[in-house]
DNA sequence: GACGTGATTGTA
DNA sequence: ACAATCACGTCC
């Protein structure tokens, strides 16, 4: 121990193990960190989305019920669902409530504390650093996640863990409309840290090309 | 504002 | 089988 770095241990299960809704502000300030071949990229979370479950929330991946794409988000609390989408980005979030039910919290975005030059070069189009991980699909490529990250542990003390942080002031506390979902937009479940570089624009839903 | 890119899923 | 959709990012 002495004047090395102290080792923080990861947050427990239990804190998982609760609403999405009370999960997500809660992860704010919080720090995720993921050692792969032997290089450390850890993100600061500014900014989440709840996602509640089957018959509840309509932007749910799991409103529909259990399918082969989201069945690591009815398993066990803390861990990782991973998916692809658009057919080239993926994006993380952090599996609530007890195994049987689902929910989550989307990533949307974060702060790089750790691991500048490792972050950089997986994100080369960003110019500025706030822009490597500002956007859930360009927070899981500065940390490499891809499908084999899908149902990993995240309180294990493992290469992947979500580690507490400063605690955030509850004056900076903001929420508001999930982003890109056409459907239950009136529910206000898009956290964010108030005056964070790192948060993403938001950008209303916009209809797609039409023939 | 437009478009890439391919898996996933509901519908037939 | 088929086609729409998609919790997005980049460049114009």
């Amino acid at each position: 121990m002495l004047h090395t770095a102290t080792e923080v241990a990861p947050l427990p299960r239990s804190f998982f193990d609760r609403d999405p809704l009370v999960v997500a502000p809660a992860l704010l300030g919080t720090v995720l960190r993921h050692e792969l071949d032997g290089q450390v990229v850890a993100i600061r979370l500014t900014e989440v989305e709840a996602y509640l479950g089957e018959g509840e929330d309509p932007a749910s991946h799991t409103h529909r019920g259990m399918r082969p794409r989201n069945k690591v988000m009815f398993g066990p609390p803390g861990h990782l669902y991973v998916y692809f989408t658009y057919g080239m980005h993926y994006c993380a979030n952090l599996v609530c409530r007890p195994e049987g039910m689902s929910g989550g919290v989307l990533l949307r975005a974060g702060e790089v504390v750790t691991g500048l030059e490792v972050a950089r070069s997986r994100r080369p189009a960003s110019k500025r650093d706030i822009d490597l991980a500002r956007g859930p699909a360009r927070l899981a490529s500065a940390m490499a996640f891809g499908r084999e990250d899908d149902g990993r542990d995240v309180c294990s003390g493992t290469s992947l863990s979500l580690l507490p942080g400063k605690p955030v002031p509850r004056a900076k506390l903001r929420t508001g409309p999930r982003v890109g979902v056409s459907v239950g937009v009136e529910s206000p479940w898009r956290y964010w840290i108030d005056g964070e570089p790192t948060v993403s624009v938001y950008r209303p839903a916009v209809a797609r090309r039409r023939p």
